[in-house]
DNA sequence: AATGATTTTGAGAATCAATCTCAATTATTA
DNA sequence: TAATAATTGAGATTGATTCTCAAAATCATT
């Protein structure tokens, strides 16, 4: 579970699994969605987890170096965030009209970006998709 | 051409093609390939045409809302933008270790986006794909 | 060309996310 | 318990971007 591969990964390095960093991992990793550092800390200050931005900053920051989350995107707001322990690898569609995140994943998809990366002699890690557009929800409000 | 268009764009907005915007214009319309805001700022500072921060910035949005430029993506050093006038829609590889940024397009790749934006009713206007990884010529190098 | 209205510019202030500083606190080790 | 090492938080700092607003440039009209 997500504590026990946190307190390893923060040994290995000599590092503590302080209340603080708990916190923080719980709070993520009971997370729906994507969430950005200032919701995070706010939210924790509104439960009496009063842990500093600092902190927060730092700690995500531990989280996505071990693995656990990951960084979505910047975003003129501020960095998006989402868990990624439990999670498949998934893509993105972003609703241009109301905000909504619909997560897909495409089997298909990515044997094709392989393909691609073989044909340029291009060695793959990762890869980042958005497709922009609008909802379901809000195609039938606007017709 | 360019100056043309950006011309009628701004007339129909009742503002001005003025000398500031005009050299912006022609600065981005000669750019190869990526380019940041204040990398361009220094640029032309260099030039002798001293153009202040505040007018880089303004005349990137217009020229976006123009259609002449599009922002690629945000990085942690600033907004990253490409010329998009004569150039065709494609997608990025990202090289992890030179920093080189390959530009692809593939048809299959985008008929399959489209039908998977049908299968969620989601209506498509458009997207953006990074691949990251290690390029030919540092794979070369590490081995 | 002069007048008056409108738009644009640039210098620097303001904003805002993110990072840094460092003294005080907490945990670990000897 | 004392010495050592890691962590925290408050607030300062950074860096990209936006904002403010008075001065300058441009446009339309006489
Ligand atoms: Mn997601
Ligand atoms: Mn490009
Ligand atoms: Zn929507
Ligand atoms: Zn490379």
């Amino acid at each position: 579970m997500e504590e026990k591969i946190f307190k390893k990964f923060l040994k290995d390095r000599g590092q503590r699994l302080t209340r603080e960093r708990a916190a923080i991992l719980r709070k993520t990793s009971s997370s729906q969605g994507h969430f950005d550092p200032e919701s995070l800390y706010l939210e924790m200050k509104k439960k009496s987890l009063k842990i500093s931005r600092a902190s927060v900053y730092r700690t995500l920051h531990i989280l996505c170096e071990c693995g656990l989350i990951e960084k979505v995107k910047k975003t003129e707001h501020g960095t998006i965030y989402e868990k990624t322990y439990g999670q498949g690898h998934h893509d993105h569609m972003l609703c241009l009209s109301c905000g909504e995140v619909i997560e897909f994943y495409s089997e298909d998809l990515e044997r094709l970006q392989k393909d691609l990366c073989k044909k340029y002699g291009f060695q793959w890690t990762n890869h980042t998709l958005e497709i922009q557009g609008y909802c379901k929800k809000c195609l039938k409000k606007t017709g």
